[in-house]
Parts: structure tokens; C-alpha cells; sequence
DNA sequence: TCACTGTTATATCTGTTATAATACAGTTGG
DNA sequence: CCAACTGTATTATAACAGATATAACAGTGA
């Protein structure tokens, strides 16, 4: 597997794998040749519990972002829908973010370097 | 009380009483004549069990933002140094908040936009 | 048929959160 | 001194979430 859990980071499992398969959906790592991994595929290669994984597949596919073909797998949803919505949330959270630190005394121009330099380090 | 705990919104107690507290501090509401709450009162006005106040207080304490004086009270510690740590989180989320909306094929035109949006909104 | 797939259910263990009830010791003002 | 506050500490209990173990059932496809 591309990645492990983390026992000790006190984020629930079900959580990271999410996180994990978002990101991968993301990136488009998933297609016909190279598909979604099975529940229990995945909950071997992590080591965890089958239900973990069903939890987090589950809870994804509630979200639209993966689809249930029981005896068949699971496989990717709309991903340019997820896309807009983690850009929306973010997006709130910048916002948010921006709102507070205004409030603790911080100066809209040392902001605006840290923007600079957020879009001048590499992309991924 | 200045304010009410959520049972509902799923984050612990002790964490929203600390989230309040350290507002009340950075808004400098506390002084000798209007002093942090003792435990037991703080209990008694929200309703919740003292232990439930004394982790908040104690943690609270680990960071040194708050002094316990044995039979005295608790008292506001640091509250530059509480400022400081709290605009440095600050600074970090928002560094990699940006990154990430770069990832997604965000603007830093339109991130701009948000920026100048944050700091021409009214102050508290 | 066989080996996969997702689905469902039950029971159990663990750690965290919150409560309740005491008790002890330090501080302060009358 | 004493009463009424403070913080501190301990123990027990309950509730809940997270994760596990185990098992069974049904759909798919080579």
C-alpha cells in the first residue's frame, strides 16, 4: 500500500483513509487498469480491521464521491464535484483563517507575503 | 457566565472552555478587579462537573497561560507570549491552507481577492 | 463452482469524556 | 481563630466512540 495509518496521531483510522483515498482521487490515480482497492484488500495492507474501511468507503460513498457495485468494488465518483467541494471548504477556511489573523494585530501586507510565497514554491 | 457550553457539537468541554478562556484573555478582560472564574464557580455557572473545568484550567496552565495559586485563584500568565504562539499556528495554517489551494488549481488572483475582502470587513 | 466482491450483524475491548462524591491543604477577611 | 473561600487529589461510575474479531449472506465473473 501506498501509505500507513497512524496510530498515535489521534486521528481515527477511518479518517486517514479517507483523507488518503481523497487524495489519490484527486491526483486521478484511479482508473479501470489500477481500481479503487477492496475493503478487504486495503484493510490487509493496513493492517486494520475490514470495518474501518467499510466505514470509510461508506461514508465517502454518502458524500458522492465513490460508488458501491456490490460483488464487483467500489469505484470513483464525480471527482471534478469533489474537487469543488474541497475548494469551497477551503476557501471558507481561508477566509476564516484571514478574518482571524487580522484580528490578533496581523498586517494585510505580511499576508500578502506569505501568499506570494505560497504560489512561489513548486507546484506537486 | 459570558457563555454556554454545546453538548451537541461534538467537541469536548474542557476544549470549548479553554477556546473561551483564551479569548477572554487576549480580549484582556481579566484583570486583579475582574479575575479569571475559580473552578467550582465556573462550574456551578455552566452547569458542568468541576473536574470538567480543572483539566481545562490545568492544561490550560501546561501552557503557561494560566498561574494556579493554591487557595488563592487562577491567574492570566503570558498573554504576549499567548498571542505570539496563537499568531504563529496562525501563520502556519494559512501557509499551508494557500499551498493547498494552489494544488487545486486556485488563482492567487482570486486568493488575493479573499485577502483584500478579509481585511475590508469590519473589526471586532 | 470458486474466488472474489460488498453488506450486515453481533460481541468485545479500549480510551476518552464527563460525572459524582469526598477529602485534604492553602489563603483570606472578619 | 474560624468560616468560607481557593486549588488539588482520589476513586468510582457511566456513556460514548473507535477499533477489533468473527461470522454469515448475497452478488459478480472467470
Amino acid at each position: 500500500m501506498w501509505f500507513r495509518v497512524d496510530y498515535h496521531s489521534g486521528v481515527p483510522i477511518y479518517e486517514q483513509i479517507k483523507e488518503r483515498i481523497k487524495e489519490a482521487i484527486l491526483k486521478g490515480e484511479f482508473d479501470d487498469s489500477n481500481p479503487v482497492p477492496s475493503v478487504r484488500e486495503l484493510a490487509k495492507a493496513l493492517g486494520v480491521n475490514v470495518n474501518t474501511v467499510v466505514r470509510a468507503y461508506r461514508e465517502f460513498e454518502m458524500e458522492g464521491f465513490l460508488r458501491a457495485q456490490p460483488g464487483v468494488g467500489y469505484f470513483v465518483g464525480d471527482v471534478e464535484r469533489l474537487r469543488e467541494k474541497i475548494l469551497c471548504d477551503k476557501l471558507q477556511q481561508l477566509s476564516l483563517l484571514l478574518k482571524e489573523l487580522r484580528d490578533l494585530g496581523f498586517s494585510k501586507e505580511d499576508a500578502l507575503r506569505i501568499l506570494e510565497d505560497a504560489w512561489r514554491g513548486e507546484v506537486r
